[in-house]
DNA sequence: TATGAATGAGGATTCATTCAT
DNA sequence: CATGAATGAATCCTCATTCAT
């Protein structure tokens, strides 16, 4: 596992990195200029073009890899045939993981992407899809076996997972709840959610 | 004479803010130009001034009145000494045809609070808090009664209504399922989770 | 010597000439705006246009009143016949009383000179050369009488001007000299510099 | 390698300087815009801000500068130990010379001390009583030597400085007046009011 | 790779002035 | 006379980007 040879060099790339995606997720892309994020690395701004050809490519690059780290994660924690209440457990309880511990590059994939030129857009939304694609086919899986009730399993996945992704927006270190704590109040209002119940008083149809 | 009072000529302050609505919420508040809001106005860049004193004081503005029109309107919608559980219904399908109604407004709410000095933001959050005690007093209540089983009122009030709001990231007009549909299944995963149901299996450990 | 009638109505105009005033001589012309001055007047920016047609005209309205007031002030001190060397006494304290007395008038007439356009610059000098005149006129008559040993009357009269003028830039009420003092110190320099006395050590080379 | 160590190339600094010094000498720092200092030196304006990096900062390196030069040139000319009727008379002519020589500097150095910020100001201020001090140690010297006879040497001090400074305000390269015929006028006017002589008439009453 | 200086465009804001009311 | 809203131009300054060194 040694470092392949060759990759000793520079790090200023990643430097780079690091230092927008705290940039953007403080202040937002639009805000942010070259300059700050030269400065913040200790290096002058025409520097950063030796690395990242324009801003907007800094901007993909921050994306496109959250997304590509985000689904490989996932794929390292998957058991194949999985039951679909213990793979629903895992992936809640994985996402909420995941997304407390990365909630920059998180909450830069959902505020930024209108900045995205449409090509960049396209690419990140194809890996948006591809993840939630694993929870739609969990749910479907479930409905199949009998073991949920999802009437569209394509809107509830979304309500799920802005649900679930919303944690990050209230979440800080320290505060009353520990991680486990809060992954099992998500974990029991997305199982409940999928589990045919009480109905709604006013149900329509 | 039958001129409204206040309605004195000039509406340009409105239409003024509604161009900058329609602009922050397609790319950003930074992204966004006095000039072109101006352009967009029909009217020169410094006229603006002549009814927001700064472009941080027209995102304010937007911001204020929004979480103000909000609770205005879910105070002309609640029915004092409501059932807990015809209550949540109530809120549920107030929440959701209000945001799908306002996704401008719901969006730059959401995505512009890290632009608002913190004067601003403070009083901007005052008010999402006062909003979001409308759900967790009926969370509570329904816990009192007996009808829901709601661990942490608080985190649940965010968790649905992020759950909720989300709704407008995805949500387009003419798109396969109506507004009405949608309020359903949304109403039925609110109610599933809040009411006591199947433990999930990973239970409380 | 009642007040003409008709001369009762708004003294909006000398209320803008005194806010003027200060501010052009705290700030200096060209950074004061017309917004600063009507905020201090307590009226619209729109409202200086009934009085003065532009900021220009203000300036040289401030300018030309002081030159015309200055010279009637010396005007009303002057004794006919008078003796040179009391005449000069006398146009020295006269100078540097009335110009302790008017310092913001006297700091913005030696300053803006340069933003007049040059008719009013014009107008200006042609005043300040008329008071010139009386001191030069003062210095011939005592050189003429034996009195004074003046080599180029109109060169030292610029020089005795700018030292007693000089006096506004350092002068403040409630330092350690009295006002009258002050004239006593100033008369004395005067006095001896155009009083034949000891040849400098380095001549005339 | 004959190239000055230290010259490296771009003199850019150094013509900006000269360009705001002309302009502002001309039309006031207020009156001055960015955009005409690099017209004149033949950049955009957005390149002045590589050398300097507000315009108040350019007027400060301006006046700052020209303080510092003063009293260096004076420190080369001056004569330790030396008389204090010669060191009067070293001090006029030079005095004189200099500020013929910089007419431009002098000029904004009077002109625009107001528009300098309060800490700019300061910096401005212990080097103008830095110079001043010089004047006012000779005067003090000779009036102890029994050569002068001077009542308050800090405000004679002011007085003949500011009458001396005054010379730029008139002379014009090719008048009447040689530069020397000048200083040989100011000369008598500076040495005899500090030399004792007649009273004046009025006496101090 | 990194620097420092430059460009050309555009940022928010202010300006003197006008004018209908 | 005064207001309030508007104009059109200008303000200082910052931007992403380029490029010779």
């Amino acid at each position: 596992m040694a470092r392949p040879a060759g990759t000793k060099g520079s790090d200023t790339a990643e430097r780079v990195r690091r230092a927008a995606l705290s940039l953007f997720a403080r202040h937002g892309y639009a805000a942010v200029s070259m300059r700050q994020i030269a400065a913040e690395v200790g290096v002058q701004p025409g520097a950063l073009y030796n690395h990242f050809p324009t801003k907007q490519d800094l901007l993909k690059d921050l994306l496109v890899n959250h997304m590509r780290a985000l689904i490989a994660a996932w794929q390292a924690q998957a058991v194949a045939g999985e039951a679909p209440d213990a793979a629903l457990e895992r992936f809640t309880r994985f996402h909420i993981r995941y997304h407390l511990e990365r909630t920059e590059e998180v909450f830069i994939s959902y505020m930024e992407l209108r900045n995205l030129e449409p090509e960049n857009f396209d690419a990140v939304e194809r890996l948006r899809r591809a993840y939630e694609d694993v929870l739609t086919a969990i749910l479907e899986a479930g409905a199949a076996a009998g073991l949920f009730e999802v009437r569209q399993p394509r809107v509830t996945t979304r309500a799920l997972i802005a649900m679930l992704t919303g944690v990050g927006t209230w979440y800080r270190p320290g505060g009353p709840l520990s991680k486990a704590e809060i992954e099992d109040i998500y974990l029991t209002l997305v199982t409940r959610s999928v589990t045919a119940g009480p109905t709604p008083p006013g149900g329509t149809d």
